[in-house]
DNA sequence: CTCGGTTGTCTAGCGGTGCTAGGATTTCTT
DNA sequence: AAGAAATCCTAGCACCGCTAGACAACCGAG
């Protein structure tokens, strides 16, 4: 009975395969040359290989995404553990937020930007985006202040960290001074009492 | 020489009434419903009409925007007469830009979603987005704040309202308490402006 | 070790996309 | 009224996502 067990492993080595080799591609010529023609070249198969791991292209996208997300609320708990105050650790999520969508623009594109077919703010959202989400909210309640409800000021933060993230990569705002506007964005959103500002 | 003159207006017409029907196909039905053949039909003239006036779909969608953008400056110079106070243009501010972008999400799209080939925070940046940008800036000035770069606060807010508008149309965020975060958002964004002011 | 059957994979093709060359037709000029 | 010029359409290219059906490789039974 091995042999079964030796296929499906081939099985999802492959489907890794797939989806490293898409994400590799949408990363170095950005999604539009994410071709199923490309792709399955570039894993040395014919076309419809994909179609029996992915019901289409937008399910890779959205497995992409996925991938994505899960190592982006890594990159969160572990930039949220790395500041023993508040106020440290609200600017280390929105830099840690931020240079993940930097460098991992394709990943970002797919998760927030495409249709990779994920659903959101719903019961069936996908585990690593609440996860994503819920460390944003750990750090981001200590500093909501009185009659905010935690959640929605999460929220608005968090659209914040997308609007710099998604403006700045697409041209609309100079890279210039990105660090300053990350600052400028702590700044006003943990104004509460303790005026510690770090040079 | 009036013969020349009436082509040119039949011809500008004609621009006009492709604009109209792209914007109206893409609101209806979503710009990847909007090809070249169906815009085509639905100005009952054959496809290479389209690029007797633009270079491609891409500059159909950009001319969208670039109309969009002028509709959204006139509406934020407008928000921002209705308050005689700063807060509150602030506020109208917000509310009318959130607006812009939930009424129009097609055009919201072309604008900042979509590739229309248009230039942004650069020399040959189109005149409506920086005069857009500048009714943002006129009235957020008044509540940046000391040391804080008029410009850079600006941008950041103008970006926090950007991730609201382009989460909550994606699903991203549900629509249920879209206005409690807009309060939020003004909130944070003009208070402790107000208080620290020393002028 | 051979042989049927299952499983896996590929070739070829469908309808769609953005875009364009070249011929046909209308319109203006003389 | 006829030649010239502007205008427009038919037809087609290369590519897209996706799929049906032919083909080859593998497995377990005899």
């Amino acid at each position: 009975m091995s042999v079964q067990g030796r296929k499906e492993r081939e099985r999802a080595d492959r489907e890794r395969l797939i989806l490293a080799t898409a994400r590799e591609l949408a990363e170095q010529q950005g999604w539009e040359a994410v071709t199923t023609r490309r792709l399955a070249e570039r894993i040395e198969y014919s076309q419809p290989v994909l179609y029996s791991h992915f019901r289409g292209k937008r399910e890779i996208i959205g497995a992409v995404a996925l991938q994505g997300a899960a190592e982006m609320a890594t990159a969160l708990r572990a930039a949220a553990a790395t500041a023993d105050e508040p106020r440290g650790r609200v600017a280390a999520l929105a830099q840690a937020y931020l240079d993940f969508a930097a460098r991992n623009p394709a990943v970002y594109d797919a998760m927030f930007q495409l249709d990779g077919g994920l659903a959101f703010a719903q019961a069936d959202t996908p585990e690593p985006l609440k996860e994503g989400f819920a460390a944003l909210l750990g750090s981001l309640s200590e500093v909501a202040g009185d009659g905010v409800d935690p959640g929605l000021f999460t929220e608005v933060f968090w659209a914040a960290l997308h609007g710099l993230a998604t403006l700045t990569r697409a041209g609309r705002l100079p890279s210039e001074h990105a660090e300053r506007r990350t600052e400028l964005l702590v700044d006003r959103w943990v104004q509460s009492g303790q005026e510690a500002k770090r040079s």
